[in-house]
DNA sequence: TATTCGTGGGC
DNA sequence: TGCCCAAGAAT
């Protein structure tokens, strides 16, 4: 059978009413306070939810307001952020919770222009704090839904590499003009590519818009093109690095360098590595020559 | 535009 | 077992 492509108000009724049936309990969604949902914005970027949710409940118990976290050092959010990974990422979410408390009264911006100037914020947390915590019609464009529209409207199995003008083109013009649809529409195509649609192995069964996805009616093609390079890591400075912040994370104060060199053992990349940490302000150099996280 | 930046679980 | 992937941002 053929994909008829319905009407976008189709579409959209379609997709909403099934996440409204179906989308998961998460803290962030059940109170979205603006502060909460950007907490779990910067912890979500690149980390699966279920690593995310006991991290985000002890942070947000911490630290109940931007104020709070940017009254706090740096070094205590770097130490919260515990393994969730990118660790600059607990930097520029106490960067940015500092500016808010700076310039904007100690409460989340709601605009996409204003988010967007924040440290750690690009387009798509700017989008989604706009929609999910403020309601506004904003073009959430992340992994999921990108793989969603790369499936039912383009015939693909998987996005582009990098955001493309058409792709955000269409994203722009499958956008409901009210803002509460928007916001609806861009939490459950998110969702959807979340759970139903993903990228290993979609449930198409359980998918509300499966009888219009013009990849599934085309035969599921498998991607064609430059093979999708995966992210190396064994032996990489993101694993030194890694190795290295884990040692000082875990101790209860300032640490011996040699305790640190003993995280790695190849000496020029281990140096390389601790200076670009300590360039990043992840690490503090003490005075005796000690290692902490930032004050 | 292409790289770099952590971590861990599923297959 | 390795490989792939996960609500990206900054440069």
């Amino acid at each position: 059978m053929p994909a008829t492509t319905p009407p976008p108000a189709e579409l959209h009724r379609r997709v909403i009413d099934w996440y409204g049936a179906h989308r998961r309990t998460l803290p962030w969604r059940e109170d979205p306070d603006p502060w909460r949902v950007m907490v779990s914005e910067f912890m979500l970027q690149q980390t699966p939810v279920v690593r995310v949710l006991p991290v985000f409940e002890a942070w947000l118990e911490r630290w109940p307001t931007p104020a709070d976290l940017a009254a706090s050092p740096a070094g205590e959010a770097v130490r919260a952020w515990g393994r969730l990974g990118y660790p600059r990422r607990a930097l520029r979410l106490h960067a940015a919770a500092t500016a808010i408390v700076e310039s904007h009264g100690g409460a989340v911006p709601g605009t996409y222009d204003e988010l967007l100037t924040l440290p750690g914020v690009g387009d798509y947390t700017a989008a989604a704090i706009a929609s999910f915590a403020y309601g506004r019609r904003a073009v959430v464009l992340d992994t999921n839904v990108r793989r969603v529209f790369a499936r039912v409207v383009s015939g693909v199995q998987y996005p582009s590499q990098g955001v493309l003008r058409a792709e955000r083109d269409l994203a722009t013009s499958l956008l409901p003009e009210d803002d509460a649809v928007a916001a609806a529409w861009a939490a459950s195509t998110m969702e959807l590519g979340a759970v139903v649609c993903t990228a290993r192995a979609p449930r198409c069964e359980a998918c509300p818009i499966a009888d219009a996805c013009r990849w599934r009616a085309v035969g599921y093609p498998p991607h064609d093109g430059p093979p999708r390079r995966g992210q190396p890591w064994h032996g990489t400075d993101r694993q030194c690095r890694g190795a290295l912040m884990a040692v000082v994370r875990d101790a209860a104060g300032p640490v011996a360098p040699e305790l640190v060199a003993a995280a790695w053992s190849d000496a020029a990349q281990r140096e390389r590595c601790l200076d670009s940490l300590l360039d990043d302000g992840l690490l503090d150099l003490a005075a005796d020559g000690r290692l902490t996280l930032p004050g």
